[in-house]
DNA sequence: TCAATCCCTGACCGATCGGTCAACTAGCGT
DNA sequence: ACGCTAGTTGACCGATCGGTCAGGGATTGA
């Protein structure tokens, strides 16, 4: 077994890529030459650019499905421990795949592909679980800023956002306390908030 | 004096392009469409698409630098009612250049223009306004969450963000909150978040 | 030894990109 | 009537885009 494969390392640096640069930006000659092979090559292993951007985004895609899933939506609306619960996966969530979550939180107005689809009807099932009053313009904003506040701030602003791989503890309860301020998930349950093991891109 | 000239038509449709559909993904061939002249005509107006996109995001950048001249810094570091004054014209000034602000906040790291150059600049000194503990991170994680956040929101997110041609002093009194709760701005001032004149892009 | 399969590559394709240019039109002062 | 200028355009340019294809090693099983 390979510790790496051409595959996976295009996987790798297209992730980067798509985020740092902007999908369109990103050429997949910029990508062939980042992992140190030809364009080629990157079509070969994946069938085109978009399947390239499918191939980077499911496994992120993925899990939150699994996260979404896993809670139940009924449980989340009566508020409580859950909540508090279904946050701290969320948060770890955005830590771990926050590449991808930029991607398709920030670009996903620009980019036609079925996985962004995907991407956006996932992210609107999200919204229902924090919104109990849907006709409540507060409650639409401040997910609407937790959201695209924590991707931005994860992934698109090193010039604002804190360094990120040092103090990774320090962020995570960070973005928890800030986001459940947002999202008004009630912070005076220490006992759900516990660390939970969390891995890098 | 006409109404609409051919150039301010063309910056109006750049502006709403370069936001939606992305710097890199819109074509001065698609801008040309849209405001039905040809594409010669719009590289007549504009010396090249770069320059157009610093004739569409110079005007928001102006408007941030007399804000952020006005207020002053030395008096936003005590807190207290200057900081309120200053969220509530951040505010209103976000509403009024969203679009703009969602380019240059959310797309800043795949352009490179002198124009984004001065944003990155512009969005690095708003930080120090609301950091007084510059080496706290929870301090820095919402000052990111709320810039970017709100620019997400105002533009980037219309499956996830309210109605927001509708209700908009209602969509600016949520913001005003959110953000204040975010930027630990003094909320219990009412005389300094009297309403105030805004008008849209 | 041979064929098959897996990776990988350079050469090439049509389309589109941002940008240039000469020419045309319409108005306007003289 | 004239020339000047501003505005607009189609034709065209080189470069790069995403994508195709035939073929060249290297490994493997028979």
């Amino acid at each position: 077994m390979p510790t790496t494969t051409t595959a996976d390392d295009l996987r790798r640096v297209a992730l980067e890529e798509f985020a740092s640069t902007g999908y369109h930006a990103t050429s997949i000659q910029q990508i062939a030459d980042r992992a140190g092979v030809s364009k080629a090559t990157v079509l070969y292993h994946f069938a085109s650019k978009e399947a390239l951007l499918e191939a980077v985004l499911s496994p992120a895609l993925d899990q939150l499905d699994q996260i979404l899933q896993n809670v139940g939506l009924a449980g989340l609306r009566d508020g409580g421990a859950q909540r508090a619960l279904f946050l701290e996966q969320f948060v770890d969530f955005l830590l771990e795949h926050r590449s991808a979550v930029y991607v398709f939180v920030n670009q996903s107005s620009s980019i036609d592909a079925p996985v962004i689809t995907r991407a956006i009807r996932e992210i609107e099932l999200m919204a229902t679980f924090f919104e109990e009053h849907v006709d409540s313009v507060e409650q639409r904003v401040r997910f609407g800023v937790a959201l695209g506040g924590a991707a931005y701030l994860l992934a698109g602003a090193p010039q604002v956002g804190p360094a990120i791989t040092a103090d990774l503890p320090e962020l995570r309860s960070a973005l928890l306390a800030v986001l459940g301020d947002l999202l008004a998930v009630d912070p005076r349950q220490p006992a759900a908030l516990a660390s939970a093991s969390i891995t890098t891109d």
